[in-house]
DNA sequence: CGGGTTTGACCAGCGC
DNA sequence: GCGCTGGTCAAACCCG
C-alpha cells in the first residue's frame, strides 16, 4: 500500500518539474542574456498588458524602419500574445456560454421538476418513501450504495422503475462520485498477492480491484479510502442492439480477462481503459444469451484522463450516471425517478424503460437501447462496430441516438416537436441532480467544442482486432471500420 | 520489439 | 470447510 502511495507521488512529481523547468529556464535566459529575453519574460508574465504596449513600440519602431532581429522577435511575440488574448476571449465567451446553459437548465429544472411531480406523483411518493425508509438507516452511504435502477425499454412488461433496498453494506461511502479516479490510486489496497507485489504497470492499472475487495470486506476503513469504491462500484450498463463485437465508445481498451459467465454460453469480456496509466474505468462486454444481437457493455469507473470528443460522450454519461446513482445528496432517488420519468417520456412507445433494481451486487445502471422499433438506426451504417448511442449526449447525435419510431420523428424533432418533449424529459432527469448537470455541461461542452459526428474517430478499440478474442462471440466480425 | 490477446491460475465472496 | 462464481492476474503467445 506503501508504494502505491510512492507511485502516485512521483506521477504528481513527474508533472511538476515540467513547470519548474519551465521557470528555470526562463531565470536563466534573464540571467545570460540582455534586456531583450528580460523583456520578453516581462510579456510572458504580464500577458494583455504589455500587448499594448508592444503593439506601441512595434508602431513607433515601424516608422523608424529599422527593424533588428529584436523586434522581429517583439512581433512574432506580438503575434502570439494576440492570440493568446483572442484564445482567451473566446474561452470566456465559451464559459459565459456554458454558464448561460446552465442557468437555462436550472430555469428549464424548476419547471419541469414541478411539471414531474404533478403528473407522477406516485412515484415520487414512493421513492420518497423509500427515501425516507434508507435515510432512516441513517448511513447515507448505505443508501446511495444499496439503490441502483436499470432504465430498460427492452421489456416493456416491466416496472416502470422499482427500487429495492439492498441489504448488503459493500463499501463505506459514495462520496466524490465525480473525482474518484485519482483518489483511487491513493487509497490503499489492502489485498495484494505476494508475488504481485512488483508489478509496475499492472500494479497501477489493476491495484484498484483489491481496493474493491478491501473495501467489501473491511467497511470500517477511513472514510478517505471510501469514495473510489463507491463510485467504481457504480456500474451503468448499455445493452445495444449490435452486431458489432463492441460499442464504440471513443475509449482505448485492453482486454484483461474472459470467462464464462453463467447462464449464458456467450463469454464475458473484460476490458480496461488504456489511454491512460492508471485508469480504473473498466468494461465488460457480454451478449446476451437471449439474444446473441443484443450486445451489453458495463462501465464502470471514471476516467482519470481527457478523452476525446468521441470519447467524452461516454464518459461523462457513465460520470453522470454513476453520480446519479452515487450522489451525496439525497437526491440519489429523486434523479431515479426522474431518470424513470425520463425515459416514460421519450419519443418511443417504450412507457417502461427504467427499471430500478439493486438485486445486482453493485449499483448499475442498466439503458436498454434496443427496444427501438427500427433498431438499425442505432447502428452507425455498415460499421461492424457500433457507435455509442447514449440518450444523455444525443441530443446532437439524435438521429442515432433515439431511433424514431416513425420516419418523420426525425424531422419533428429537428422542429422541436418530439425533440422538445425529449429534451424536457432529459432536463428532467439533470434537474435534481447537480452532479449530473454538471456532468451534462461537460459533455455540452466538449460536443460543442467537437465534432459532431457519431464520434468513433477515437476509438481505438484493439480488443477485436484479432478474431480470436471475438470469435465466441461473433467470430464473422471484425475490428469496426468505422469512420 | 512493443503492445494487445489468450488463457489457465488465483483470489474473494457467497451459499450450503 | 467446500464448491461455485465473478473478477483479475500474468506468462505465454500473437501480430503489426
Ligand atoms: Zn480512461
Amino acid at each position: 500500500m506503501q508504494h502505491h502511495h510512492d507511485k502516485v507521488v512521483l506521477q504528481h512529481l513527474k508533472a511538476d518539474p515540467r513547470s519548474v523547468r519551465h521557470g528555470s529556464k526562463g531565470e536563466e535566459e534573464d540571467c545570460d542574456d540582455a534586456s531583450n529575453n528580460n523583456r520578453i519574460d516581462r510579456h510572458v508574465n504580464t500577458g494583455l498588458y504589455l500587448h499594448t504596449f508592444d503593439l506601441g513600440i512595434k508602431g513607433s519602431i515601424t516608422e523608424e524602419k529599422h527593424k533588428t532581429s529584436t523586434d522581429r522577435q517583439h512581433d512574432q511575440l506580438t503575434i502570439l500574445k494576440e492570440e493568446l488574448h483572442r484564445l482567451h476571449i473566446e474561452n470566456v465567451k465559451l464559459k459565459n456560454k456554458l454558464d448561460q446553459i446552465a442557468k437555462n437548465y436550472s430555469v428549464l429544472k424548476a419547471q419541469i421538476v414541478l411539471v414531474l411531480q404533478q403528473s407522477q406523483p406516485r412515484q415520487n411518493n414512493f421513492l420518497q418513501i423509500q427515501q425516507k425508509d434508507e435515510t432512516r438507516n441513517g448511513h447515507q452511504y448505505m443508501e446511495r450504495q444499496s439503490t441502483g435502477f436499470i432504465l430498460d425499454i427492452n421489456e416493456p412488461s416491466s416496472q416502470c422503475s422499482h427500487i429495492e433496498t439492498n441489504n448488503q453494506l459493500r463499501s463505506t461511502s459514495l462520496d466524490n462520485c465525480n473525482e474518484c479516479s485519482h483518489s483511487e490510486q491513493v487509497v490503499g489496497r489492502s489485498r495484494k498477492r505476494p508475488h504481485m507485489e512488483n508489478r509496475s504497470e499492472h500494479d497501477t492499472l489493476g491495484s484498484w480491484e483489491k481496493n474493491k475487495c478491501s473495501k467489501e470486506t473491511e467497511q470500517t476503513k477511513s472514510i478517505e479510502q471510501v469514495p473510489d469504491a463507491s463510485l467504481r462500484k457504480a456500474r451503468v450498463s448499455v445493452r445495444a442492439r449490435s452486431d458489432a463485437p463492441m460499442i464504440s465508445d471513443g475509449c482505448q481498451w485492453r482486454k484483461y480477462g474472459q470467462k464464462m459467465a453463467k447462464g449464458n454460453p456467450c463469454p464475458r469480456a473484460y476490458y480496461r481503459c488504456t489511454m491512460s496509466m492508471g485508469c480504473p474505468v473498466r468494461k465488460q462486454v457480454q451478449r446476451c444469451a437471449d439474444d446473441k444481437t443484443i450486445l451489453t457493455t458495463t462501465y464502470e469507473g471514471n476516467h482519470n484522463h481527457p478523452l476525446p470528443p468521441s470519447a467524452t460522450a461516454m464518459a461523462n454519461t457513465t460520470s453522470a450516471a454513476a453520480s446519479m446513482l452515487l450522489s451525496g445528496s439525497t437526491t440519489s432517488n429523486e434523479t431515479l425517478a426522474n431518470s424513470a420519468a425520463l425515459f416514460s417520456h421519450l419519443p418511443y412507445s417504450a412507457s417502461n424503460i427504467a427499471t430500478l433494481s439493486a438485486s445486482a451486487p453493485f449499483p448499475t445502471i442498466t439503458l436498454d437501447l434496443t427496444h427501438s422499433p427500427n433498431t438499425s438506426q442505432f447502428q452507425c451504417g455498415p460499421s461492424l462496430s457500433t457507435p455509442f448511442p447514449f440518450p444523455m449526449h444525443g441530443i446532437r447525435m439524435q438521429p442515432m441516438c433515439f431511433p424514431p419510431q416513425s420516419p418523420n420523428i426525425q424531422s419533428a424533432a429537428q422542429h422541436g416537436g418530439q425533440q422538445q418533449s425529449m429534451v424536457e424529459t432529459i432536463t428532467a432527469a439533470i434537474a435534481t441532480d447537480p452532479n449530473l448537470a454538471a456532468a451534462l455541461a461537460s459533455a455540452v461542452s466538449s460536443i460543442m467544442g467537437a465534432v459532431p459526428t457519431s464520434g468513433n474517430n477515437g476509438n481505438h478499440d484493439h480488443n477485436f482486432s484479432d478474431n480470436r478474442s471475438s470469435s465466441k462471440t461473433s467470430p464473422s466480425e471484425e475490428p469496426a471500420l468505422h469512420t
